[in-house]
DNA sequence: GTTAGCACTCTCTTTCGGTGAGTGCTAATC
DNA sequence: GATTAGCACTCACCGAAAGAGAGTGCTAAC
């Protein structure tokens, strides 16, 4: 064990040296940089022995090694120390959060710009997926015409709205039945209701009226699944222009680019909502083949303990893990603290 | 005049042939692609003349020519052609436009999806920016606490909402008397409004209510002056790669990348919401100095003959005007008519 | 087990003709 | 006088060759 420890003392170090400089890093750097107190010879027959397990990678014969993405991975798991994110930083960003207090596009906006801007990586935010609301209170604004403006609270304090187009022009009252109608069956009920429902107390309204109904339950149905295609909102994606690897590589950072602008590809990416509370995949352990040269870092937000949104940074593999991940954590924090103080707390 | 013809003729030729292959053109592929009838040594004498008047530019002695940002400019100006866009194209857009009634920002999506996909361009437009609006109603809804949603509806019929947090909580009724007080007021009212208007009738509220007023009229103010920063949304952004003179081309790559999502220089690039129906810039022409080795079509949408937004490619020098122009024509028109007939219409 | 030494490997850079597309100029032709 | 054929010249581009440099693996000595 002994041994194996001056092994990934070696491994450490040349990872960590691979992270700063994005060259190859040969026996006599370490040697020299790092002083683990042998010779280059012996590093040489040690980083040789690593190659064998996979941890590094020589790109040609005569170069030195690069971290595989193996070595990442341990690490991550093993390595990686929480870095402490200065506390100045922290008070920017909860500031941030109250200027822009309900605004939840702008929220996200600025969390994105934040992580960036810390990290230099191009950084990617979900907007906030809520299911299972439930509805308190709906309201049916008359616009103009056949215009109707649908708005809709939920339990969650979550605030929804969108416009509709009736097919004729109603009155204020017939709204207004339909929406107290709508009110007194649906407190209590998930958004997610049958039509089936309403068959009961139905009668209680005109025909005309129960036409609106019909298309106020469907656009209340498009209101709450247009969730289904997740929103991203990214930031900084030509901070990859930084990294020579990419810089270097047309073809490279062309595949970069196309992904990270298409929808699909980072919805994948994001998919799974799971507890863990930093999730970060190196390289190939991406699901999404486009990223397999980079690594994302990233981690759910929650609002009321229940997960609604991702964020997270993508870059080239060799990334700053520790500080990264520490970037991440206090920015989720933060974000999830926000949304339960300013819509959070009503849950039943 | 007539020697002057022919000139224009080969200079023609070589726009036509630079914009398609990328590659400098020379008298030999003018002389066999395009039978102007003259030998290649006749055709050098009339290049050695453009050259001299600016039009032609050589990358270096031994080369074949390409046009100058002149000879573009030349091009538009004099010899460009409209190009019928195909009906079923038209029909296309119309019919996805009113599949999303009503949804503003789906509608701007979806306009810069089509424009890329119709130009192979990087396409941008900007989110109407409404100004001098007349509110017509305004709802204060209780969401939960301090929070209340702001609901505007303007006489052009907009519709725009906000949540707002006030100071304390406020019943129904309070914020009832407040929109009450507010809508008498306002009617006829220009949404940049003073303080002093209310002073005659503000004693019907009470002091809490008059609180609540100051901060409901503070809210109207940034719901309608956010516009002040346009919002872009952009596509394709990556069809930059298409062309060669970018994709062997690292800075240049990265010099349009890093402009194209700045907002700042979006906005700096489509500022002048003239009357020009389709505006042109070609190159250095460009204000923006980021997009000198580039060309911008713009044209202005409307609203019930104001102009609101602007919708544009930006793309290589060398793009296909005829074409492009005629594109962003057509779904300028159409976007203007779709706009108009789904919320315009009912202006005094 | 460790290390010094050395031959070897392979990339990267530079150099150097060769090729080819295209030009400008001159002299002949229409 | 305008047009064209002919020709020498220029210059980017390509591929081969040579040299430098960083780093390795192996062997033999410590």
């Amino acid at each position: 064990m002994k041994k194996d420890d001056r092994k990934f003392d070696i491994l450490y170090s040349i990872i960590r040296d691979y992270i700063k400089t994005a060259e190859p890093v040969g026996s006599r750097t370490i040697e020299k940089k790092y002083n683990i107190g042998i010779s280059s010879a012996t590093i040489r027959n040690e980083m040789a022995d690593l190659e064998e397990m996979g941890y590094l990678l020589q790109p040609h014969t005569s170069s030195g090694r690069i971290p595989s993405d193996k070595a990442y991975r341990l690490y991550v798991d093993r390595f990686m120390k929480r870095v402490d994110v200065d506390n100045y930083i922290r008070d920017d960003v909860r500031s941030l959060y109250n200027r822009y207090f309900g605004e939840l596009e702008e929220i996200m906006n600025k969390t994105a710009q934040i992580l960036t801007k810390l990290t230099n990586l191009t950084s990617l935010v979900s907007t906030p997926n809520i299911t299972g609301l439930n509805i308190r209170d709906l309201r049916l604004i008359h616009i103009e015409d056949e215009r109707v403006l649908l708005v809709v609270i939920t339990k969650q304090g979550i605030v929804k709205n969108g416009e509709m187009r009736l097919n004729g022009i109603p009155t204020e009252q017939m709204l207004e039945h339909v929406a107290n109608f709508l009110n007194l069956c649906l407190t209590d009920m998930q958004t997610e209701f049958s039509a089936a429902t309403f068959a009961a107390s139905i009668d209680a309204l005109s025909p005309w009226e129960q036409k609106i109904l019909a298309q106020v339950v469907e656009a209340i149905k498009t209101l709450f699944n247009q969730e289904e295609d997740i929103r991203f909102i990214s930031n900084g994606v030509t901070e990859i222009f930084r990294y020579p690897e990419f810089r270097n590589d047309m073809d490279k950072t062309k595949r970069f680019l196309e992904a990270i602008h298409r929808n699909d590809l980072l919805s994948y990416l994001f998919t799974a909502m799971d507890d863990e509370p930093v999730r970060v995949r190196i390289g190939e352990e991406n699901e999404v083949e486009q990223f397999s040269d980079c690594s994302v870092i990233s981690a759910t937000y929650k609002l009321n303990g229940r997960p609604v949104g991702t964020i997270g940074v993508v870059g080239p593999t060799r990334m700053d893990y520790d500080y990264c991940v520490s970037v991440i954590e206090t920015l989720t924090d933060e974000l999830t603290e926000h949304l339960t103080e300013s819509i959070g707390g009503k849950e039943d």
